[in-house]
RNA sequence: GCCGGGGUCGCCCAGCCUGGUAGGGCGCCGGCCUGCUAAGCCGGUGGGGGAAACCCCGCGCGGGUUCAAAUCCCGCCCCCGGCGCCA
């Protein structure tokens, strides 16, 4: 394999990786587990490469053998060998397997600036935009959640309380149905109903457009994937309780477009001048949200279906971070566009993935809950994932392998911008404004909404 | 799902029948030569270990036979063609 900068660094530096554990707050008995793997598993490959050697040597005499004698004599020796280099090896298999198990269980390094913290809470907002509504019993929170930080955003005290986007969703516009959907799925299921299937193609349109026109080349990947291809994008034993899996089919449904693109260079190398190659994919996802226990039970802020337009770029490793800043940027446009009032927080230490060595939320502001919640997230994973799918370029100059960088940033999930719309774009009279740059993809379309989205004329159904 | 053909270095292909150092072409990189954007010639161009010499591994994946497997045998995956079935 090509130079993989985590085993590089165990093996050059490990004092240095050490202060990577800390500041994810991990064990770092893993770490003394992984040092004493590496150099037996080193060791032992040496001792079984001699002796692969011998044989070699031997078995080439057998073939060169003059007389039958001779050849009696090499055969004997290269069985010899051979039952030898049998048992070494099984005893190496396991210590290789134990090996690769451990490398997969190693975190990526931290890029210099990531702040040093264990909650959410510790997130360091960077910057902010827009103008927020603000009931006037949250002000103490949107402070605490902006100026306190040295982040400021434009914002307007409200004294009527915000409609919760649940509740806009199924009594105000009556166009969305969770009760329904609960009982013949489950829950974090729903229904959407007439502008709202409009607004969500809108929303997936305009993300789309505003990518394709930055250069990304658009995509709609595979949904399903195999369970190996899986583990090269994420650290799989952390997540496998989040997936959905096919029954009898080593196939599992995705819960983002990220690793069906990531997988475009699975064991697929590409040239050195390909790079970079900028995606803007669009799917649907599927997550099982295990673990969320109650959080966000209403509505549809955290459901198991929903469609996201993502972004994915192959960097060349000279100059990946970049693409960060820029994925970064692309996310706070397209909310922009959407005039949705929102911070970006540089994520803590201990909140940000095992594969991750920098990544920036993007947070939207909820009237009606007084606190940003995330919508977009962008990460640089260097060549975590690379290492683990084999994602590689051949160098001009030489011809030899090298592993690229991958970054992924939501580009918009729609369901949530919908949430978002619903809190931050209610009227008084219940109807929902709509983003002027979201017009023109609805305009092409007789019966969808154009400015406003109306509350729908009461009937028996649903 | 069935039958047949196929998967070999970034790309195209040979080698498989008859087991014994994986070869050619294209592309790319470097050098040489010739002064002219060309052609020609030489070398390099999968992975690992090593300071290096060099050694080990590698022919879709996994097993097996053998002193020795790209090559023979078994299972699986994928691609192409034909047949069947079909929202």
């Amino acid at each position: 394999m090509p130079t993989w900068t985590v085993l590089e660094l165990l093996r050059k530096d490990p004092e240095a990786y050490r202060a990577v554990f800390k500041k994810r707050g991990m064990n770092e008995s893993l770490l003394e587990e992984a040092l004493k793997l590496d150099s037996l598993y080193l060791s032992k490959l040496k001792e079984i490469e001699a002796l692969r050697s011998e044989h070699n040597k031997y078995s080439k005499l057998v073939r060169e053998a003059k007389s039958q004698e001779e050849k009696t004599k090499y055969i004997s020796i290269v069985r010899e060998l051979a039952s030898r280099i049998d048992e070494e090896e099984k005893k190496f298999q396991e210590i290789k397997n134990a090996w690769e198990n451990i490398l997969k269980k190693l975190p990526n390094i931290l890029a210099d600036d990531v702040p040093v913290g264990f909650s959410d809470e510790e997130n360091v907002p960077v910057r902010g935009w827009g103008k927020a509504k603000v009931p006037s019993s949250k002000l103490k929170e949107f402070y605490e959640q902006t100026e306190k930080w040295g982040v400021r955003l434009d914002y307007e005290v409200i004294e009527k309380e915000p409609v919760p986007h649940a509740d806009m969703l199924e009594y105000v516009l009556g166009m969305g149905d969770t009760q329904q959907a609960g009982k013949i799925a489950s829950s974090r299921f729903y229904y959407l109903f007439d502008d709202l299937v409009w607004l969500d193609f809108a929303l997936s349109l305009l993300a789309l457009d505003m990518l394709a026109r930055k250069g990304y080349r658009l995509v709609i990947p595979p949904y399903m994937i195999r369970t190996k291809v899986l583990e090269s994008a994420l650290d799989y034993d952390t997540f496998k309780d989040m997936i959905y899996k096919i029954e009898d089919e080593d196939l599992n449904l995705i819960g983002t477009a990220e690793h069906p693109i990531l997988a475009l260079l699975y064991d697929n190398p590409v040239r050195e001048e390909d790079l970079p190659i900028k995606l803007a994919g669009w799917s649907a996802c599927f997550r099982k949200e295990a673990g969320a226990g109650n959080r966000d039970l209403k509505g549809i802020f955290r459901v198991h279906q929903f469609h996201k337009v993502e972004q994915f770029v192959f960097a060349h490793p000279s100059d990946s971070w970049g693409f960060l800043e820029e994925m970064t940027r692309n996310t706070e446009e397209i909310l922009q566009a959407l005039e949705l009032p929102y911070r970006v927080v540089k994520v803590v230490s201990g909140e940000i993935g095992l594969g991750v060595a920098k990544k920036y939320d993007v947070e939207v502001w909820y009237p009606s809950q007084g606190r940003f919640r995330e919508i977009a997230s962008i990460s640089h994973l260097i060549d975590w994932q690379a290492f683990r799918g084999n994602l590689t370029f051949i160098r001009k100059s030489d011809g030899r392998r090298e592993y690229v960088h991958t970054l992924n940033g939501t580009g918009l999930p729609t369901t949530r911008a919908i949430t978002a719309i619903l809190e931050n774009h209610q009227q008084s009279d219940g109807a929902v404004y709509i983003p002027k740059a979201l017009r023109k993809y609805l305009e092409s379309i007789p019966s969808a909404p154009k400015d406003y989205i109306h509350p729908r004329k009461k009937s028996a159904f649903p």
